[in-house]
DNA sequence: GTCACCTTTCGACGCCGGGCGAAATGTCGC
DNA sequence: GCGACATTTCGCCCGGCGTCGAAAGGTGAC
């Protein structure tokens, strides 16, 4: 994230990105699912045609994969590289424009729960967040030690996540919330692990998951038991 | 890094990088420096009108600020979140188009030491990386207790670093040396002190410095003091 | 004040690239 | 094999943007 490996000339990528159809199918993509062209083509409201010829292009510049499955070909993010410089961008760009009502409408569906790109988001991923630093499994950017042992336990593994590439806890502002989330390469564990588990469950709406009622049981007890010992239960 | 603060719209600040020449100017500038426009207009090899005409639009979309001092106009990067945007591009980005003569020749300038943006890279960098992680001050991405009493007796604000939105200390290929070196926060609050104390001293060609005598004293002391206690001594 | 220099503004030119409809290619279901 | 559907290819139109030279706006040196 923060050095370059070689003077690299980054107009070209850019220039696939700049493009505000490309941009909103590489958002849509932010999702981290796989998408039919079609899909994108009505997502970015344009011509089968035309989001074609835009693919075609994005897969020309290793910004995407390509799955074919049938008739349908699945496109996908070409890595969490690709995924960060859309985050990048998308720091430094300022609110969007207008969106439409079919959008605000599902956009409600996922304030509750929701993945970005490959972690977890929303209301459930700022709660998440907030149980670990009361229960003083994170702090300063990082796990402590109690932390550790917790996910770990959990299933979780963390040492993988800190050797990742990526940054390996960060917190960030939520879209809806306002509030921090987990991030990184810790955060992608975790929802990986509560996926396996079927305490999280994918839901209709691309982006949005759902915790299910044995993951509510399932991190209730987690935290519950930690509570016990520091001495605050919480419910 | 890692997450968007909300759904932005991507495409304009993408579309300002996208062009060739903007993005010569872009990447002049995460030497951490301040260019005069007709330095810009040099180095991406335009005339001075249509420099000036990027420039103003890079202003606008606040990727760039603009300082003025007597008739020069100097810019500089707004801010380090847009060297990250530079920096996650160049990392997705395929190999540079040949460079000319004047710049190859530059480039063996740089070898030695130089700054990324705003800390320290090539040789330099590199044999830093190496002091810190021989003597047990730095392993998996972090900072040992060793290391982290040892940069603080330096006058290196580790904990403020550490509480950064940036990445802490993460390792990165070196454009040269094909090893890793420091990067990120903590990269920058060290290159901070070195050229605070004079032990780095800022080149004549940009991104460029060198370590002075006093500042290979310095060092030699500080890793060799360690080295006495852990065994290995190092010359 | 006058000259020299850096920078910006203006006006005009050329071209690249995104848009679509229609037709071609490919795949599934029967 | 045939029809329905998803996707790509082809041909064409059009708008936007990067480019420059010339001239204007500011600033420092003397």
């Amino acid at each position: 994230m923060e050095h370059i490996a070689r003077d690299a000339d980054v107009a070209p990528v850019a220039s696939l990105i700049a493009d505000p159809t490309r941009a909103a199918m590489l958002t849509a993509l932010l999702g981290g699912r796989a998408l039919a062209a079609g899909e994108l083509a009505r997502v970015s409201g344009v011509s089968a045609a035309t989001a074609s010829a835009h693919l075609a292009r994005l897969l020309d510049g290793r910004l995407v994969d390509v799955e074919r499955q049938g008739r349908h070909r699945y496109y996908r993010l070409a890595g969490h590289e690709v995924a960060e410089v859309l985050e990048a961008l998308a720091r430094i760009s300022g609110r969007p424009p207008v969106r439409s009502l079919r959008q605000s409408r599902q956009a409600r569906l996922l304030e509750e729960a929701r993945t970005c790109y490959d972690h977890l988001a929303g209301r459930a991923g700022v709660a998440l967040l907030d149980r670990l630093k009361e229960g003083g499994y994170y702090a300063a950017h990082d796990l402590t030690d109690a932390g550790e042992r917790l996910l770990s336990g959990l299933g979780v593994d963390v040492t993988g996540a800190r050797g990742s590439r990526r940054r390996f806890a960060p917190e960030c502002l939520d879209w809806t919330e306002r509030r921090a989330h987990l991030g990184g390469a810790l955060g992608a564990a975790i929802t990986g692990v509560l996926l396996e588990r079927g305490w999280l469950r994918r839901g209709a709406v691309p982006r949005s998951v759902v915790l299910t009622d044995e993951g509510g049981r399932g991190l209730s007890a987690l935290f519950a038991g930690k509570e016990l010992t520091s001495g605050t239960p919480v419910t």
